[in-house]
DNA sequence: AAGTGGTCTAGACCACGTG
DNA sequence: ACGTGGTCTAGACCACTTT
């Protein structure tokens, strides 16, 4: 005799049915929790369980406290390449906007020393950046560069790609990147710049860039919704 | 005025500093649930939240129904390189095992030869492989093995890494790689391959290999437990 | 001001893992 | 056989968002 699922297995595929049903589709909003309670006739709490399944498996999100909608799809996103984000999500049909939450010059802390092979308190920009894409925030951005042959980067707008600026205006470029990535829980302030409950499921991403000579340009920390992207790399040899 | 946290994040960090506090380390068990539930005076629902919490941090992880574990450190990964598993793991000071859970000669079914670039129904290795590091278990991994140039394959031994084989044996090399990666919830028969319940925090590893003259090599997927592994690429140019 | 999602209580039963 | 974690009920209050 085959196990029967618990309740809120059945009840996630109900909701998976009546969203098709419905025609719901990328951003639009599910009725009311208790509405919802009452038309599948259970608990809010279990009503909430079925939800939360399905928040996992990337088939709805919840904005803070707003309620439930229904998830786009993923963004595919190279990290080793960088011709710019806006420029990314525009190739893919969708829209994208890039705020500077903010940007100072600071001294490098000793983690971030450490990691860029700096010494300790070496000045380095610091950008902060929240990135959408058809209005809904996917990630948090932190970039530290390398203030050396860039100087007045600051002034500059930096609502688009920073490579393009590097690039173009101060001739860097990156010769090789160090990248890490992993499953990491979204918490406190980065949970509150995305508009997600702290201990929501994200994917980090790190990266460290040199220059040709083995100098230090930059590196980068991204905080992702985990259920906006798709990475995808292509390695050669 | 600070808003005051909610209850559930205060117990977080009492746990945490409770499981310093008796040096808990990896794999370590932690008491029941009403054991804890009592000693920080809250409900088992309000406890369970707490416990949730750090799951998704990746503090602590469950296995199944036997209770509530100390997570071990992540697990380096470069997916662009193919020492193997086995290596990989013992390099790093852990305990790598794999167990061939399945091994058949099967006909590609449509999706899988639209990926690879086949004809549909052409004939293709299919193993599944459970691997785990100190006696976790942390991936399944499919593995769809182009038969061509590589006949008998499915007679050796797959507890090691198949590269290693194809490379010995056969003489065959990927060229180039193009690799998938996303957070993907685990569900259905991977979770309880994994002891774990179905909606758990996943990532997804995907990746097409080719030979030199572009012929298609193997197709292999990946799923791994959230917290299990940091992936490491480094990328030139 | 009303209604929403987020949190929390105090129980209960069951299926499964462990001894 | 026992105790565990997994599931579920039927409420309640609060802080925040929206109207």
């Amino acid at each position: 005799m085959p196990k029967s699922s618990p309740v809120y297995l059945q009840l996630r595929q109900q909701l998976v049915d009546w969203i098709s049903e419905k025609n719901l589709t990328s951003q639009d909003k599910l009725p009311g929790e208790r509405v919802l309670a009452t038309k599948f006739q259970t608990t809010r709490v279990t009503l909430r369980q079925a939800l939360a399944q399905l928040e996992a498996e990337g088939v709805i999100f919840r904005s803070n406290r707003r309620g439930w909608y229904v998830t786009p799809a993923r963004l595919s996103y190279d990290p080793s390449r960088d011709i710019g984000f806006n420029l990314y999500v525009r190739q893919q049909g969708f829209t994208p906007r890039t705020e500077t939450i903010s940007k100072e010059l600071i001294l490098a802390p000793q983690w971030l020393a450490e990691k860029c092979g700096l010494r300790d308190k070496t000045p380095i920009y610091h950008f902060i950046r929240r990135r959408y894409v058809d209005e809904r925030a996917l990630l948090i951005e932190h970039n530290f560069v390398n203030p050396d042959g860039c100087a007045g980067l600051m002034e500059l707008n930096t609502d688009d790609s920073l490579w393009q600026l590097l690039r173009d205006k101060f001739n860097l470029q990156p010769a090789s990147r160090n990248i890490e990535i992993y499953p990491q829980a979204i918490v406190d302030d980065t949970a509150d710049l995305l508009n997600v409950n702290t201990g929501s499921a994200g994917l980090y991403l790190q990266r460290i860039s040199h220059d040709e000579a083995g100098g230090f340009l930059e590196f980068d920390h991204e905080y992702w919704l985990h259920d906006a992207l798709k990475l995808v790399v292509s390695v050669q040899g």
